[in-house]
DNA sequence: AGTGTTGAGTTGATGTGTCAACTGAAGGCT
DNA sequence: AGCCTTCAGTTGACACATCAACTCAACACT
């Protein structure tokens, strides 16, 4: 188990890059809080249930989906509950649905527009399109390294 | 003020990309703490401090370099006076320093080698030379773009 | 039947991040 | 002098994320 430090050249690389992923998370997170008042979190939660099958999928599907676990999950749509948002329903004996509500649904709709622009504005219209495609490229390459990664070997 | 929406092939680089930024960053969040009980935020920190001139600086400055909130940076140094990793000083009338520890610096050397190994293990050894350089240019890219830009216009 | 394990969900404690509102010194202006 | 603004820092309330520990039904095994 060597373990080698980084060299000068990567260091920076992935300083820039890290700092470069903080700070455009909690811009968009800004946008959003500001303009609509969903955090990210519920942003992603109502999407994934907005393009879901009647609106509603099971607790640990919105989970895997989004990656979380599901303590965060939990917590996530007892708070969005709270808000009218969504809704919970007992769904057979050991499960638990998660429903938009149309007041959730009105949310993201009203929020996806400015959304999507604050996105292009920041990210996509600063690139051509090749450099998306290959920034997309090595995102899938990492993602799908850290899916098959247990956490500490 | 138009609001094109995104198109499928830009949502879907979009969505991985962004998956892939809080993945990755939950990981190396979870790796630090396991193996030093450093946060992300405490690595920072003491990394910001271990590189200045005497192991100070101001805590604006911190907050700068860290592109930070100032009350963000205010509730960690509390945080991490606390647990004896910094401690604070007064400077001139209005100004505040904070200074690295031994315990903090000896946490610093203590975590970083396993971290480096981590970010190696993560990203660095997935992605071939140019294709590291390449995420880099388009990070520095989006960052300058975000640091030149005003929240909400 | 009895035991053990797994999986979905829940809970509470704690740590982390954001916002708005505040203090108090410095500096500018008339 | 008086007033205004700016800047660094502070505070408290709240939202968000993580961890460990727990419930309870389902399933497997003997």
């Amino acid at each position: 188990m060597k373990q080698q430090g980084l060299t000068e050249h990567e260091l920076r690389a992935w300083r820039v890059s890290f700092q470069m992923l903080e700070l455009l998370r909690t811009r968009i997170e800004q946008q959003l809080q500001a303009s609509s008042g969903l955090s990210n979190a519920d942003y992603t939660v109502l999407a994934l249930l907005s393009e879901a099958p009647d609106g509603r999928m099971r607790a640990y599907e919105l989970g895997r989906e989004a990656a979380w676990e599901k303590s965060r999950m939990h917590h996530q749509l007892t708070r969005m509950c709270k808000r009218g948002l969504v809704t919970r329903e007992r769904c057979g004996s050991r499960g638990m649905e998660a429903v938009i509500t149309a007041k959730g649904l009105t949310a993201l709709e009203q929020a996806a527009p400015s959304h999507a622009q604050e996105v292009r504005r920041l990210v996509i219209d600063r690139l051509t399109p090749e450099e998306l495609d290959r920034f997309a490229g090595i995102a899938t390459t990492i993602l799908e390294n850290l899916r098959a990664d247990q956490p500490p070997g």
